[in-house]
RNA sequence: GCUCCCAUCGUCUAGAGGCCUAGGACAACACCCUUUCACGGUGUAGACGGGGAUUCGAAUUCCCCUGGGAGUACCA
């Protein structure tokens, strides 16, 4: 969230009136909890070992039968339990399913309305006691968010759908406790484009290599949101307080969505072109650290970045589209060498530019004139104006493509251009 | 295996019985613009997974199948 510039009223490092909001400060505040529970009915000591639960599901594997927990210690008396204690086995919480459904249901249907996905149900006897506190004392999550939930009141439970199944047996602890259950909303998963889950093997995964990759934040958020909603006006270029106040929660796709680069890429050189150009500036810095940036003036690197902004998919593609900025030689492309400077059209073209523009003054406005009017001479032969500018180009930039010409030329000067035509004539 | 969730162009989606000969965006392709690349503009192609049922009428409701996803821990 910090990455995304994203922030938030209340948690760690902030603070606020229901902490501590970090989970290992907070387990002294469960054994209470467990404890009401177990006072209640709804729990029970189990003194299975890991041995015997595993015996357990081995032998419904082999019935074919789905596993849950036997229930075999819900029943244990005072004295079967001071045995078992007597040995050294250490007893684990379990909830009691069945007691805390029959209590507050009519069936063992267990009902709740999701905010996106509508009226979920569940059998909660396929569930099974599951452990709210391990036999070492630490609570087990599916009881600690409960506890935590209940006491900082949180009303409203945003996360992905393979949080269904969690819901049915939080929602049974929360009537358990006599607490008001919060409202629940389970989101589609986001995957990778081979249907399976994002993992590194897809690219980056975190948003910080998003963020480091060069891409905007405001584009990482609008493209996220897209994913499994739509805005209501079909504007989907939309900046993060934009999508707060569109936002409606029953407006979300209950489906899964696949996660696409193509559309992200489109929509950060979007941002990016949109950029104000001295944030623009600021934000390419770090893609920049190979050149001395010092070689140009301010105007010109501010000209720099104007040309060259537009076919940016990523900050970090800055970095390949402009060494010829730089510094005093070029590194000419094998294709800028074979395809134009060895031909014969491209070294006249280059012997004609040096003996002209000597003379010329090389301002933006100038060369503009000048090199249109270079042009014309060479379309009189019967030269493209294409191809004349491709003489030029390879042999000042080294490169068959790129940014604006006029600019780059006044951004190198008279001498940094000539010598380089120089160099590229045989 | 069992349980749950989901199902419209390649992708993200609009669509809550007639407004759908299914709309938009990205990608693709074509053309235009152009000193290259790009930007931009204009077009083209492209989907309701299958089968039943309800109805005068179904992408929209119901059932089955198929496909995809998730869960099934003394992990979180």
């Amino acid at each position: 969230m910090k990455a995304l510039g994203l922030d938030w009223d209340e948690g760690p490092d902030i603070g606020g009136p229901y902490g501590p909001y970090t989970q290992s400060e907070r387990f002294d505040i469960y054994p209470k909890y467990v404890q009401e529970l177990l006072d209640k009915g709804y729990a029970y000591e189990c003194f299975c070992t890991p041995e015997e639960l595993e015996a357990e599901k081995q032998q419904a594997a082999e019935n074919k039968k789905p596993y849950v927990y036997t229930k075999k210690c819900e029943n244990l008396t005072e004295e079967e339990k001071a045995k078992l204690r007597s040995e050294g086995r250490k007893p684990a919480i379990r909830f009691n399913i069945a007691k805390a459904q029959k209590a507050f249901h009519d069936s063992s249907m267990l009902y709740f309305d999701d905010l996106v996905k509508g009226q979920l149900h569940m059998n909660t006897d396929l569930l099974g006691d599951f452990v709210i506190m391990k036999s070492n004392g630490s609570p087990t999550y599916n009881f600690a968010v409960v506890i935590d939930d209940m006491l900082m009141n949180i009303t409203h439970v945003i996360r992905g759908e393979d949080h269904i199944s969690n819901t049915f047996k939080q929602i049974l602890i929360f009537e358990a406790l006599g607490a008001e259950v919060p409202k629940f909303g389970h989101l589609g998963m986001i995957l990778a484009p081979d249907r399976s889950k994002l993992s590194k093997r897809h690219g980056a995964t975190a948003v910080s290599e998003f963020v480091e990759k060069g891409y905007l934040t405001e584009a990482l958020i609008n493209f996220v949101a897209l994913l499994g909603w739509s805005p209501s006006d079909g504007q989907e270029i939309k900046s993060v307080n934009e999508i707060a106040n569109d936002f409606r929660i029953n407006e979300i796709s209950s489906s899964n969505s696949i996660f696409e680069y193509d559309k992200l890429n489109w929509m950060n050189s979007h941002y990016i072109k949109m950029l104000d150009i001295e944030d623009l500036k600021t934000r390419l810095k770090p893609y920049l650290t190979k050149y001395n940036l010092s070689e140009l003036t301010d105007a010109q690197y501010t000209r720099m970045v104007e040309v060259t902004k537009e076919p940016l998919t990523l900050l970090s593609d800055i970095t390949d589209a402009v060494p010829y900025f730089f510094g005093t030689d070029v590194d000419i492309e094998a294709k800028a060498q074979t395809e134009v400077l060895d031909t014969e059209i491209a070294q006249d073209v280059l012997n004609e530019f040096l003996k002209q523009a000597e003379s010329w003054e090389f301002s933006e406005e100038n060369l503009h004139e000048k090199l249109e009017a270079f042009r014309a001479q060479y379309k009189e032969k019967g030269i493209k104006p294409k191809v004349t500018m491709w003489a030029i180009r390879a042999a000042v930039t080294g490169r068959t493509c790129g940014a604006d010409m006029t600019a780059i030329l006044a951004i190198l000067g008279k001498d940094k251009t000539l010598y380089r035509i120089k160099k590229a004539i045989k």
